[in-house]
DNA sequence: ACGGGTGTATACAGGTCTGTATAGTATACG
DNA sequence: CGTATACTATACAGACCTGTATACACCCGT
């Protein structure tokens, strides 16, 4: 509010919005939002309590900051980053998510994606959090429906619509202990691809 | 424990037991085990606490008891019974499945998988509950697999898995908004039983 | 008639949670 | 120096949670 806000300098020795914001982003994604206190993320960030609450009045702005950083780090830099990076043709980075979320199902690490969690642990159809949760699949799904077109697909929005669903499926499967559901989703969308008369070369038969 | 029980006579004006069975099961299936208190069991049951915890010593025992009821209304009565009414042929009755589901999606009251919600809910992958809830899970996939075999489709197994995750993924996108997931869904089944060679009489497309 | 099992009602112990109150420290800037 | 600002430390209010303790009522078989 004063002067020397939102200029430069972010801080050197890391912040303590920073330390807030990471320490939040490492709990809240690993184990949920309703599951981590303020307490714990005080106590882990080295912040003490007044001070967080001072940075964002209430859990759910926390909440809703970890939401912006998740798509920030995981779907804007990571899952469209590494897409972009294994292919270049639209329809073969359409296939290039799964062999993406092959390498997180097998993390040893492997948590599960925030955006479903905190969606399902919403049941109020209304809460603001679970509809930010919402507008955060909704830009995946943009992602997909962005290279359905460039790879020439007719209807882009309900193919990207399966495409996603396939995603999320894959994601649930991995969690409730598929190791290879990342390479049967793949399958999945090799057939989506085939239908939309799309070839890649490499199809998704052995 | 005594001796008059589990014969014959479920106690007409409906048992202590089935009260709380029933009241549980509303309100788990609705909001999720960890947001329902045992007092609003016992309150919207009319059961007193006392007795609640005479009949389950435990929560946790509740939420198996809950996931075995869910297991029986919802796997058994209600998704297997409508398949198998709606269609004879194994390979119809595995499209089938998506037609249920839509009429699932468009309730006004859905609330989504029981299953899936306990399983995000626990982050630890040893959790008794958790594992439980893997247990239903796959027992549904077991069926699949019965109808894939009984289809004459090779890779049953690699068939039941794929199934199982579109079948997640319409219900997280329907979930997450998407009405006509269900429809969406149907078509990724076609294609993969087109894919197994399996004919339906009645394919995905328009 | 009496004792045991079953259910009720209420209170409470001990824990967790969000959010605030209060007092003190440190640093930067006039 | 003096003062504002950021941060710390601790305590606490008030709510909710699971599970238990206690005292009471009812019914049923012997």
């Amino acid at each position: 509010m004063s002067a020397h806000r939102s200029g430069k300098l972010p801080s050197r020795p890391a912040s303590v919005r920073e330390r807030i914001d990471q320490t939040a982003y490492e709990l809240f994604s690993r184990h949920g939002i309703r599951a981590v206190g303020v307490d714990t993320i005080s106590a882990r960030s080295g912040v003490a309590k007044m001070t967080l609450y001072r940075h964002y009045p209430s859990k759910e702005d926390l909440a809703f900051a970890f939401l912006r950083r998740r798509e920030e780090l995981w779907t804007r830099s990571w899952l469209q980053q590494e897409v972009e990076r294994r292919a270049q043709a639209p329809a073969e980075r359409l296939l290039a998510v799964f062999d993406v979320f092959d390498k997180w199902f097998r993390r040893s690490d492997f948590e599960g994606c925030s955006f479903l969690k905190v969606l399902l642990e919403h049941d109020d159809r209304g809460h603001p959090v679970r509809k930010a949760a919402e507008a955060h699949i909704k830009t995946i799904r943009a992602f997909l429906r962005r290279l359905a077109k460039d790879a020439g697909v007719r209807d882009a929005h309900a193919f990207a619509r399966q495409m996603q669903m396939v995603m999320m499926g894959s994601i649930v499967a991995a969690y409730a202990g598929d190791r290879d559901a990342a390479r049967r989703a793949r399958e999945l969308g090799s057939l989506l691809l085939a239908r939309a008369g799309i070839g890649t070369g490499k199809g998704g038969r052995s």
